[in-house]
DNA sequence: CTGAAAGCGCTAACAA
DNA sequence: TTGTTAGCGCTTTCAG
């Protein structure tokens, strides 16, 4: 650990100018001093510290990505992709979980630990809009999710009205009519549960089919067992539906779980589609038609929007990223 | 951002070790004295620089995990725990994926970045028993996964060889004699899968049943993917079994996909019996019955052995630390 | 092409 | 109780 650019430089008669110059690939240096330098370096096992880099530099090579939990599968799969993009760019990614909590994602964006890291991607649940305030920071941020903050903010994001518009008018389109909802947030207006609702209700619109409060489950936190207990909710009220649109594919298993319980066929009896594009949406039984909403493209875009913006054009306009989703056809609706 | 306590002092009319004082709640202050201060500081917006701090200290306030993906669940789950329990802690984490590569593996425990943090917990999927000498670093590490190298290295794992016996067992009991797996590793003789088969195969002596390898599958990344097609494969082989055992629940869940497909009726033609205790596995059809191999006591456990290394106890002797485990009876494989 | 020296922001002896 | 000062290990002018 003690191993030093003076140990370093001692060891190969040099200074240690020479020796940091060495590390740092500067073009105009003897090949026979560049030898004995390696060879130090190579003898002593020596590796430069980082942090003592970093605190000349002002910048830390790190970057950190604060999502509600990661044992929540879209949240998973997005970190893996991020991290991947950052490590290709020779960055490393700090991961914070807020646990979809205002207070903690408040803190967070206040908390000196943001400190040891370049900039965040940040993609905040809990928070409203009475908080836009707070993300007026002082520090490179890319938000995830919806455009609902009016500050001078990176955003990626996802189509969630067109795309849940999409999702429900495919299922019309199958002649389903009575289609139930899984996963809406009460009274919430801005955030995806209420977005995708609201694509639901355009496409019903569209087709000239009365909203119907009583086939909309509601439920916080985006979890199987809350898809679970809301269907088993919307059935125990006597509902009559012949499909469910979860707002989420997390939310669409756990009801396909129940549907299937009480003995109803999918996607014979009733159709479930959900949202995400989850891998394991693949290998449901039945196998789970679903939106992708372009995850892979978010985590790409947020990286590289973030590293840009640390890279120095700061000064640029704030942008807000699309990415663009489809509908992946399975058997839990498939193309009638 | 360009606020220091050079700036807090002057503001204050103090000297910075004052200020340094009062951050640092160095107790013989006078009040007068940490008022000034505090106003300062508040009238700044002043926050410490944690990148000098750590230069001066010498630790970061942060570790880091490595783990093959984070969108293999189990190692989702896994970090979301750890994160947490790091996080009651004050401690940060910076995740690794390796991809379960060994040149990767290999380059992380030599990677400068790594002194971006205090410590790591590496669970390494891809190095074998030659590569023991690479694990003899000198920083604190916690290994997750088996104690298969003999270094002076604290390992916290589970019981697979126990658990892995208790489950088979478990499945023999309900008459099954015709066991499947599903997951093996070819030729491996160390690592989980190896493990876990080595668990299932003394079950099968202890029951006089033969071990037959027409019905071992076998796949390298336990994708669901791979579990799904590995049963195909078994399928079409014409292979007779009553049971299948998942070395891990993505496989177990993959491959009861295709069985029912084939038009088996689980668990009334074969049980499915998967191994990791995840989330997903009590919201399958039907639910699936898995060994809970104990991965939140691993988290915690992980994370308090090397925080305590990083303490000081860095003569303390290695540990091997041995998390219980417990078969979580679901549908898939019901208590008869 | 290489060396000397300053300083990034902070902590911790040591003084006062 | 508070101030002075010397580094932590590195990068970076500026000379040579």
């Amino acid at each position: 650990m003690a191993v030093t650019l003076h140990d370093v430089a001692g060891l190969a008669g040099v200074s240690i100018k020479t020796v940091s110059n060495v590390i740092n690939d500067y073009p105009h240096i003897r090949p026979a001093t560049r030898e004995k330098v390696e060879a130090a370096i190579a003898q002593l096992g020596y590796t430069p510290n980082l942090t003592a880099r970093n605190l000349r530099s002002g910048r830390t090579g790190a970057i950190a990505l604060a999502v509600p939990d990661l044992s929540l599968a879209y949240f998973a799969e997005l970190a893996a992709e991020v991290i991947r993009e950052a490590e290709a760019a020779g960055v490393v990614v700090l991961v914070e979980q807020t646990g979809a909590d205002r207070t903690r994602e408040l803190e967070l964006l206040r908390s000196p630990r943001l400190k040891l890291t370049d900039g965040l991607i940040f993609s905040p649940l809990g928070m409203g809009q009475d908080d836009a305030a707070a993300l007026d920071v002082n520090f490179p941020m890319v938000l995830l999710g919806e455009r609902i903050f009016d500050g001078p903010t990176d955003h990626v994001t996802m189509r969630n009205v067109e795309a849940a518009r999409a999702a429900t008018e495919y299922l019309i389109a199958q002649g389903r009519r009575r289609i139930a909802v899984v996963g809406a947030h009460e009274g919430e207006l801005i955030g995806s549960a209420a977005l995708r609702l609201q694509g639901y209700r355009e496409a019903l619109d569209a087709a000239g089919i009365a909203y119907d409060d009583s086939i909309i489950g509601y439920t916080t936190l985006w979890h199987r067992a809350n898809g679970a207990r809301s269907m088993r909710e919307l059935l125990a009220a006597g509902a009559e539906f012949d499909a469910v649109f979860g707002l989420n594919d997390t939310l669409a298993l756990g009801a396909m779980r129940v549907l299937q319980e009480s003995g109803r066929r999918v996607p014979d009896d009733v159709a479930v589609l959900g949202f995400d594009g989850l891998d394991e949406a693949e290998y449901s039984i039945p196998s789970l038609t679903t939106v992708d909403p372009g995850r892979e493209w978010i985590a790409r875009t947020a990286v590289s929007t973030l590293l840009a913006r640390i890279a120095g054009d700061a000064d640029a306009p704030p942008r807000t990223l699309l990415a663009d989703y489809r509908i992946l056809q399975r058997e839990s609706a498939p193309a009638s």
